[in-house]
DNA sequence: TGTCTTATGTCTTATATAAGATATGATTAA
DNA sequence: TTAATCATATCTTATATAAGACATAAGACA
């Protein structure tokens, strides 16, 4: 039992292991979370693959394991990551989540989201376009530049819930087509994991009550007096990068869009 | 630098201090969030007052600060407390916040919220009344208890914008009347915590899109094929106890509803 | 009045130990 | 011999404690 040498004082910039400008005079524990970080974003473990030990990384940094362990309690908060006692800690995806829609909060009226079968998804539409103004300004490019543009729609119990316009860059999902999508059984968001490694991590929405255009009454099979709810959506990757603009409708005669506040 | 008898086991339950049983066999630090829990409820500090400090808390509860520091650290994510280094920990309070408003999450169209003035507010009614089947459900009550409902119309630069139905419980609002509400000029969370020390935690909003019946034409200036955002709010109070009940209604013109996905 | 000291907060880091998960190997029964 | 079982070794994360660094504010003192 003899404990050696203190540690070193806070405050201390990280030995040599930095590979990149820290913002110098940050806690340890926020260098050592923002060099994980940057192992996430360099695809240097895999989704739902494990990441080194708290010892490991310890002695990979040069500090201690409690160190290492407020890094990644602040990671797995953000959902980065995800601990298990015993078993290891493990890069968050979408794959082997339970939940289908990562970032869905439409629920039907009694609550139970699975009280509902699963969604009988239809792809409408799925093709190269140039972003508009808005579009451009969403996904942080230029208007003009090339991106695909998605439209499906939702139905629960064969009746259409939810129409949605997805816009995608065309750099990172090149090669994605209607065929592929429909192809696919899981969430969207874990067919862009696994086949362009993109990860969402956070998103961002606006809502708002409005009335249907006759495109819109056709394909969600209402009326044109039938309030639906907005929800624009922007969802980004690492560095709050965006990656994903959508423009949804949602009819909420027999669901509601469900939120917490704290 | 003697580093004497290493911790209590994990698990372990409190010495002698915990007044009523706690879980048994939880962490340590969860059996301090409790306790601390407790004080909180039970008024022991009052809103906005410094709690004791981390040592002074570790020395009443025999365990070290560091314990403590984990059951804060809980307390504050929750909202329930906030930390400010070199000073102290503090019962999180509605009287000094910056924010007016808690809970809303309508923002005008240009995504900032200090562009447009204060709002202007107009009690349109208050009254004592009888809960419905509804009403009664939301607030954990039965049907018929007495409650107090509030009617007003929230303006922004003289374009009603928000038209809420408030629902409270007759007991702990003894003696609340439009006149006081209309006195007030801070948030009505604010009052509710200095009058009658009721603090509300965290909330949960069912979003839909509705059109408004003639009363509520009136009231917020719109034509009846005016698509308006219908939120039922339900606040909870500690020990997730409801406190209050909200319908209200957002006219989404050049105001959106804003809100961050994790 | 202005600067320094000091007391008292929280913040950061480090270490020791507990508890959960899994693989390994000895033992035992068929 | 083979297969099943059980104890154990050794991984992992989780919890508890302690000590020094930093932040803030109030009082001492020139």
């Amino acid at each position: 039992m003899a404990p050696e040498g203190a540690g070193q004082p806070p405050g201390a910039t990280l030995p040599a292991a930095a590979p990149t400008a820290t913002p110098a005079f940050s806690p340890l524990y926020q260098q050592i979370k923002a060099l994980l970080l940057q192992s996430l974003e360099a695809g240097e473990w895999k989704s739902g693959a494990a990441i080194p030990s708290e010892q490991e990384l310890a002695a990979r940094y040069k500090v201690s394991q409690g160190t290492v362990r407020k890094a990644i309690d602040e990671l797995s908060i953000d959902n980065l990551l995800v601990r298990r006692q015993g078993k290891g800690t493990f890069v968050a995806t979408h794959a082997e989540r339970q939940v289908q829609y990562r970032f869905l909060k439409l629920v039907p009226d009694d609550g139970n989201a699975s009280s509902q079968g699963p969604a009988q998804r239809q792809i409408v539409d799925c093709k190269r376009a140039r972003a508009s103004a808005d579009v451009a300004r969403g996904l942080g490019l230029r208007p003009g530049d090339a991106v695909l543009q998605v439209r499906r729609v939702l139905s629960f119990g064969n009746t259409p819930t939810i129409l949605e316009d997805i816009w995608l860059p065309g750099t990172p999902f090149k090669g994605l087509t209607a065929e592929r999508l429909r192809n696919d059984n899981g969430p969207m968001y874990a067919l862009f994991e696994r086949e362009f490694g993109v990860r969402m991590v956070r998103a961002e929405e606006k809502i708002r009550a409005v009335l249907p255009d006759s495109t819109q009454t056709e394909l969600l099979a209402v009326t044109s007096s039938t309030p639906l709810l907005s929800v624009e959506r922007i969802a980004y990757t690492y560095n709050d990068a965006p990656i994903e603009m959508r423009q949804c409708l949602y009819l909420t005669q027999a669901h509601y869009y469900r939120n917490e506040l704290h």
